[in-house]
DNA sequence: TACTTCGCTGCAAAGGTTTGCAGAGAGATC
DNA sequence: GATCTCTCTGCAAACCTTTGCAGCGAAGTA
């Protein structure tokens, strides 16, 4: 039933080889005999078969797309963006979910691993020496997580947790929240980080619950904390997150921004819709797509071939880019934060605005800066 | 560099067709070899090249998830549905977007084609004419789509759209918009037929604005005309759009629902979240993605094999398997639908509550029956 | 002992494609 | 007219598996 190369050959009456010259390499080929085949292909509906393809190719022309979580809107633009990028070099992407399950990450890139040039792990749970050991298998490039030796995409939500902190107390809140996000998150560590230091920095003092699932559930599981905690601002782990704790502190008849001030990260666009807007760390999310499969694709020809045009012996050294790239983030203000309850009196170190990059939301939504090689 | 059967066979010194009864036919092989099998393959990290076996077998073991929409929070509970329940029967998802682009489901379907062993497409854009066509390169299970001959996975949104039509006009609205989904979305168009007959039953007026992109910003962008039409409810095609309505309300000064009342239809989770909280009609998502791989799995020996196994000529008729299956739907009524101008006063024709599946929202979320297997 | 049965293994073809190499013509150059 | 160059095409091996068939030795049966 499926029409073969073979099919194609008969019909035109060439050799196989001709017609599969045609289509991987048509200026080798006589243009009338060219238009014969193409007519005869078009004529039975052939169409090359990817797999046999990659079996001696070693290119797939697809590349995987790992994400812990499709329902966390953080991720669809990032998808998409990666998928636009993608279609421009004639790459599909294949997008699996796991679940924010570490094991379901492992099993994932070993079921893509001959099925794809190359893995995306976009926010990955697994340990770092487990990464490390995969990309040995299928050439990786990690968003959301460092690790040396790997290119790698990164956000600096540090610096955006500075902003946030600052922003925080500028407005004169001096106990704060911090609501963690999962267990094996690099970004959750790095806000974590960031906040502590900034908060130290600013007189106040930070307050960690968690970790917790990143999910608008996890938030608002801990606005009883949140109320016991006796803080006048919060900081969450992710948008989603500070969204369920605004229900959360609803219920429980806590105004925002008045009595409690909320800041999230990522500036899903969900964070416009909530009452309050909520005043977030914008994430250069699609910048982060794009890039990821740039860096992936960006030597087409190092990507390692299992078929015998790559000599055995020829290029022993596996790919080893290890460039990194550090995408800037910005604080987007909005109306879930609010003057605290040491607004307008004298507090130690910091000024009333810190340096970090701050910017009243206009409606149209953030611009977000993007680029800056870090390392290379 | 990547360890295949062979390096396994000539570590274990046996032939090759043994290591691969290793692995795909274990009760062939004497333990002895096989553990021996085993332990040099742990050793190498040999894993089999599934590409090279489904280029013999004809089966992958993959099956494509097509998605108009990822960004949309109607679909990742699908997405996630159909890969736990494929998941289960040892089978891998992929997932791709089409951003609501005819011309990209049938690229992705054909790239697709020879990489799974069948095909979900989800609430496709592109002609029945074009799908059918497509269905006999690959195996296909439409859902959120109506095609005699194809295997079907619908949802009633026409029940749906009776059920909030009725609803409101018990509330006393008698001047209702209806606003419409997207070019080529089926859904969209039943849920106009049924929400016109049943507007014609209760002795509404139905005013339809649309078609409209399926997004927030659809629904933010007909607020104005809303207030214009001088209706005092809408129902729309989806939650999305009933939120971005909400929005442009808002920014309009209209109350919600002391105004203008409002129903989606999804029942996506951020219809709980909003202010006021929406009132829509369920979809049983979750279940739509469990029974279409079900389907599309049911007979795993039915699907066309490439491979020599399929002898030619022994089954030329080609699998039909027709079975439709309609999943139902139920109104939840949250906070956005309110008193009409009508209320109190009598009507023409239907009781105050229609004799639909209506439902007073409980916090836990709607539980949806699903089921109900109409055609086979 | 001769024969069958059974469990296990090896052989080789097949699946659809790519690609290095060689060969066949045609045209150009001297 | 001989030689060279160039363009196009065919040949066949290779990619990694699976699987029908056949063979081999051991155990069981008569």
């Amino acid at each position: 039933m499926p029409v073969t190369i073979r099919d194609v050959a008969r019909a035109s009456g060439v050799h196989i080889s001709t017609v599969s010259r045609t289509f991987s390499a048509p200026h080798l080929v006589n243009p009338e005999t060219r238009v014969r085949v193409l007519a005869c292909a078009e004529d039975l509906g052939y169409r090359p078969n990817r797999a046999a393809r990659a079996l001696i190719t070693g290119r797939t022309h697809n590349i995987g797309l790992i994400i812990a979580d499709i329902a966390n809107p953080f991720f669809p633009p990032l998808i998409k963006a990666a998928e636009s990028q993608a279609r421009h070099r004639d790459y599909h992407v294949f997008v699996a979910d796991t679940n924010e399950d570490a094991a379901a990450e492992e099993e994932l890139v070993h079921a893509l691993a001959k099925q794809v040039d190359g893995v995306l792990l976009c926010s990955p749970r697994m340990s770092n020496s487990l990464i490390e050991q995969l990309s040995r298998e299928v050439p990786l490039v990690v968003v959301n997580r460092q690790l040396a030796g790997l290119p790698c995409v990164l956000m600096d939500v540090g610096q955006g947790a500075r902003s946030a902190i600052e922003h925080l107390a500028g407005l004169g809140h001096r106990e704060i929240a911090l609501l963690g996000g999962p267990r094996g998150s690099w970004t959750s560590r790095e806000i974590r980080r960031a906040a502590g230091a900034a908060a130290r920095t600013a007189g106040a003092e930070l307050t960690v619950l968690g970790p917790n699932p990143p999910t608008e559930h996890g938030g608002l599981a801990q606005a009883e904390q949140v109320r016991r905690a006796g803080v006048s601002a919060v900081l969450a782990y992710n948008d989603l997150m500070a969204i369920g704790l605004l229900e959360g502190l609803d219920a429980l008849g806590v105004a925002v921004p008045q009595e409690v001030s909320v800041v999230g990260v990522d500036d899903i666009s969900l964070s416009r819709l909530t009452r309050p807007k909520l005043t977030t760390v914008a994430t250069p999310t699609a910048a982060a797509g794009r890039t990821a499969v740039d860096m992936l694709l960006q030597h087409d020809t190092d990507l390692p071939r299992t078929g015998r045009a790559g000599g055995a012996g020829t290029t022993v050294g596996v790919r080893r880019t290890t460039a990194q790239v550090m995408l800037q983030t910005e604080l987007v203000i909005r109306d879930s934060t609010g003057p605290g309850p040491y607004a307008g009196r004298e507090r130690p170190g910091a000024t009333a605005e810190g340096p970090g990059p701050h910017r009243r939301a206009d409606p149209g939504g953030p611009r977000v800066a993007a680029g800056d090689v870090v390392a290379s």
